[in-house]
DNA sequence: CGGGCCTTTGAGCCGCATCAAGCTTAGTGG
DNA sequence: CCACTAAGCTTGATGCGGCTCAAAGGCCCG
């Protein structure tokens, strides 16, 4: 139940208007927040999160991975044991959830692009599902990578980008061992489907064929 | 992208009050609604529903069984390919999605009731997620069951359950088969954690030991 | 009593996990 | 600039859980 608890927040609670702070965190695997209800909803200004999920045994799964742009914090029940860590350097804006609430009750077009935004991550999680339940090593791979490259900020081109996170990441969110990811990403790799120069950084050699695998064809 | 088409509604749209009206559909597999933006948020009053996705080569997934009490039609997303079935006889409640957002607009309680209601869809997708990645088939099916067992209509006693729903139902929510589902029940029954008087009915015999194994312990 | 559907049970196989080395990269200190 | 180390990634060999294929067994309804 550790509410933003941040082993190296760099800037406290700085508050750029009247509801919201940014704050920083520093290196890897910060736990930025854990199950309970929270006190604050956070948008992420800059780096990358992951939401885990643990089982006793040390099984884990990533629900999600947290990119810029996107909220968190809001709707999350209590009783799911699950945390938010950062996954390289974090930025991020914080509001307190009670002026959150009292906005969304004033502002229609906040209270729309909140509801647009979890409609937004309602669907991802059920194509998730659908990767989970039905989709073997290789479709849920591609699938993942075309998530990854979508998710790039505008700036860059999404042809080639770099994953933020680790195979054993990737491997926790697709269900999958950090040994079948890399086998999976070399077997792209040698058909010419995806370039690999280094581990993280990915290359849409082919899109059309890797869409087809990750939606099932082929 | 058909839209609260029913192959018979018995009682097509009398509104008890100025924004709802019921429908009833009868008979199981009748398409109730699938893709696209909804017209109407629905309230299930009687009766079981399901969603699914579909892959193209035929590979089936439920994301979610819909049961008395359980809203549907409002956060779902336009490209999300999945629509709501019928499994049996069942009532719903429809309300126009331009009252509805009006509605919530000036109610704080529905407002909230609405958000608890998809924080609690939440929490269970994150749930599904990590049993679908990370679980084995007899956590899967002992999870499911006790899930199953909590929603029960509380005049019925939760040890004791009709599953309302087919094998092939249960085995495309779990991402398992139809043969595994029958051989993991088979064995709990066999163990005498569940009885099994036929094949619907579920009686837990012991549910701590149930609890366990969904859990993910032994 | 017969036919169709759902469920159960069995036999064999396959995809991914597990176990076990190597390899690459980054960081650290001499 | 080069050991040295540690962490992460790749690759190979083997095993197993759940899928596939097949058939038999219940149940419902005419």
């Amino acid at each position: 139940m550790v509410i933003a608890r941040a082993s190296s927040p760099v800037h406290p609670a700085q508050p750029p208007n009247g509801n919201a702070s940014t704050v920083r965190y520093v290196g890897a695997d910060t736990v930025v927040e854990m199950g309970g209800q929270t006190a604050y909803v956070y948008n992420v200004a800059q780096g990358t999160l992951r939401k885990v999920s643990l089982m006793r045994d040390g099984r884990r799964h990533i629900s999600r991975f947290l990119c810029p742009g996107d909220f968190f914090g809001f709707m999350d029940a209590p009783e799911s044991a699950h945390s938010v860590e950062a996954i390289s350097d974090v930025t991020l804006v914080r509001y307190s959830r009670l002026n959150f609430d009292a906005l969304m009750a004033r502002d229609p077009a906040l209270r729309h692009r909140i509801l647009a935004s979890m409609s937004d991550e309602l669907a991802a999680m059920q194509e998730q599902l659908l990767l989970l339940g039905r989709k073997n090593a290789r479709e849920r791979t591609a699938a993942f990578l075309l998530t990854m490259a979508n998710r790039e900020p505008q700036g860059r081109y999404s042809r080639e980008f770099d994953l933020q996170m680790s195979r054993a990441d990737i491997a926790d969110h697709l269900g999958l061992t950090i040994e079948t990811v890399s086998r999976v990403l070399t077997r792209l790799r040698k058909r010419r489907i995806i370039g690999l120069p280094s581990s993280k950084h990915i290359v849409l050699l082919k899109r059309r064929a890797l869409e087809a695998i990750g939606a099932g064809a082929i």
